[in-house]
DNA sequence: AATAGTTTTGCAAATGTTTTCATAAATCGT
DNA sequence: ACGATTTATGAAAACATTTGCAAAACTATT
């Protein structure tokens, strides 16, 4: 069925199979328009016949885009991060593009050399997770110059266009919503900071927040609780069940507040009339739980599609679209997992 | 700082900045033992000097390998998926390769596609999820020889090397743990199974094991109901409302059982005593929810752990490990959500 | 100091494409 | 049927590397 059974067919097979030169094979891909409708059709059986598949790596020296976006995220497993790149990738695929994609861990070391693999496979451009990185990450996106968007975060100072959701604004707007409900004895739970900007950010708003209205945390009311609902599960229980328990605990995101809602059944509180959870997300379930969570907005799909576009954008044409950062709002999502302190 | 600031450094920049020639910059990445120390060094300073960073475009085109694995998923959005894939390019990140990650949304067509993309890339190797896939995408895989594992199913029989559970097992292993706590009227929620060969095999065993044991599923209690945990919870509601309902009702999976649970406890059903709710999964947060889950384990990690390993392998050395399938056993997890009828 | 052997380096060809430029073929008006 | 245009094609250079081979630079041995 097919020629040259033997190597794989590149561009110089399929122009022997069909009587043309390699130049005309290329045109066949590249400017179809240029070639006589007779010639595009005897190529075509070429094509066909031999299986030939493009090589972009050979396109790609030419200083041809090579059709791939690198995108790096902390990790995978948060439900919320692979709403992002789902959305991402369906976004530029679009477009033509597909992603390379890695994980750091929370490593800004590794973070780094991922970024270097993502250079020497030569991506269009690249998007990293939140606003801070490693100097020596900046630096080598400054030198090489590849279009870079930072997304998830929001900041309207960030070093690249930022495309995401203010993460500060989102701890004000649910501390300030606890708070409307008179709640005074409030508990946090947030997860470890270390390389973790988001958090980090919402967490600081929450306590400045709490403060300026003149509530203060206790150190023991001040939870660090490692991304695992039964860790937060019995975290919160043993919370709950100490001598003094607040009336109000803030999670840093909807798992910790997931768990926190089991801790509280575990502890035989009832939510929200012995205590108030909140949380930080509206990741998928949060609405379905029992009892459905209030919580803050980021709007993930929405970041993944705009940073998505804004990024092919730049890609494709560099002079016009460079820089915008754009605010996806986060939003107050009042359910039932929080009332009026009583 | 930088020598010619101008272009980006070329191999050829870096070869000039330390006065050697091009091969010998190659060799310095590539066969480093074979310079002298002293060359070596000055080297190491040009690259510096010059930010230089290899193109593996260049080298790809001479036949070496991209260092790049095309990995198919139907969607990102199903934990489960995210938990493979994350598994998956940890481990053969270890082994210096990246993922180009895509996904099809079930679309057997948009996968063919795909894969052309992933080997216009010139891939080392792909994974596809599932064992069911176009014609064309078989004939490709075979026409190119690139290495390919089908991962997260497991079958004897599968056209290329499959890594994963078997589902009809796992479909088995929960109707029988039905069946064993004394059930006769079941209900099955299962989601569309249009270009999905897991939940095909899931539901098809759990009505043969059934209808084995003698119990058949009425056409009513038959649920075929999307991946969403609120669709889950109204459609059990229902079911859980009418005049006869079941004692007990088996999922396709976590997502779909943890709106079950939410759907008893809105009808004001209590689980296990009113009715045995079971999954297939083990999702994160299976173990976490009220009442825990019973279900089926179907080791994610694992499996997207052994895929990598397997497929790097391959890679690495073709002759060597040529084609073993690998069972990654499903496990029945009883916990809080089942018990005998009573 | 000269020879043989070994290690290190450079030259040039090769890789699979695109693209510029030149040429051949087709089309047109007369 | 003729030259003038226009259109379609091919040849060759370019892209950023790797690699086989040969030359050059060292070492060791005498």
């Amino acid at each position: 069925m097919s020629d040259k059974n033997g190597k794989k067919a590149d561009i110089l097979a399929v122009a022997k199979s069909a009587g043309v030169s390699a130049s005309t094979v290329s045109r066949y891909f590249n400017h179809p328009e240029l070639l006589k409708p007779n010639t595009r059709k005897k190529i075509d059986r070429a094509v066909r016949r031999t299986g030939y598949i493009r090589n972009r790596a050979a396109q790609t020296i030419h200083g041809i885009r090579s059709g791939t976006i690198g995108v790096m995220v902390p990790t995978l497993d948060h439900a919320i991060f692979a709403e992002v790149v789902q959305a991402f990738s369906d976004t530029v695929g679009e477009q033509g593009f597909t992603i390379l994609l890695a994980s750091h861990g929370y490593d800004l070391q590794r973070e780094y050399e991922i970024l270097r693999k993502f250079l020497e496979h030569r991506v269009d451009g690249v998007v990293l997770t939140g606003l801070d990185h490693d100097d020596a990450v900046f630096q080598l996106l400054d030198r090489q110059e590849v279009p870079t968007v930072l997304m998830w975060n929001y900041s309207a100072t960030s070093r690249y266009p930022s495309i995401g959701a203010d993460n500060e604004l989102a701890g004000r707007i649910i501390a300030e919503h606890v708070l409307s409900l008179g709640h005074r004895d409030i508990a946090c739970m947030f997860p470890p900071t270390l390389g973790n900007d988001r958090a980090l950010a919402r967490r600081e708003t929450v306590v400045d927040t709490l403060r300026d209205a003149g509530v203060v945390v206790p150190e023991a009311w001040m939870l660090e609780t490692v991304y695992s609902i039964s860790v937060a599960k019995s975290d919160a229980a043993q919370l709950f069940d100490a001598d003094r328990r607040p009336t109000a605990l803030i999670c840093g995101n909807d798992i910790l507040a997931t768990g926190a809602l089991y801790g509280a059944a575990a502890s035989g509180l009832s939510v929200p009339q012995d205590v108030s959870v909140v949380g930080i997300g509206d990741f998928k379930g949060a609405a379905d739980i029992e009892p459905a969570l209030t919580t803050v907005r980021l709007p993930a799909r929405r970041i993944g599609q705009e940073a998505g576009q804004a990024l092919a954008a730049t890609i494709i044409d560099p002079e016009q679209t460079a820089g915008g950062s754009l605010h996806c709002r986060p939003e107050l999502i009042v359910r039932q997992s929080s009332a009026t302190r009583y």
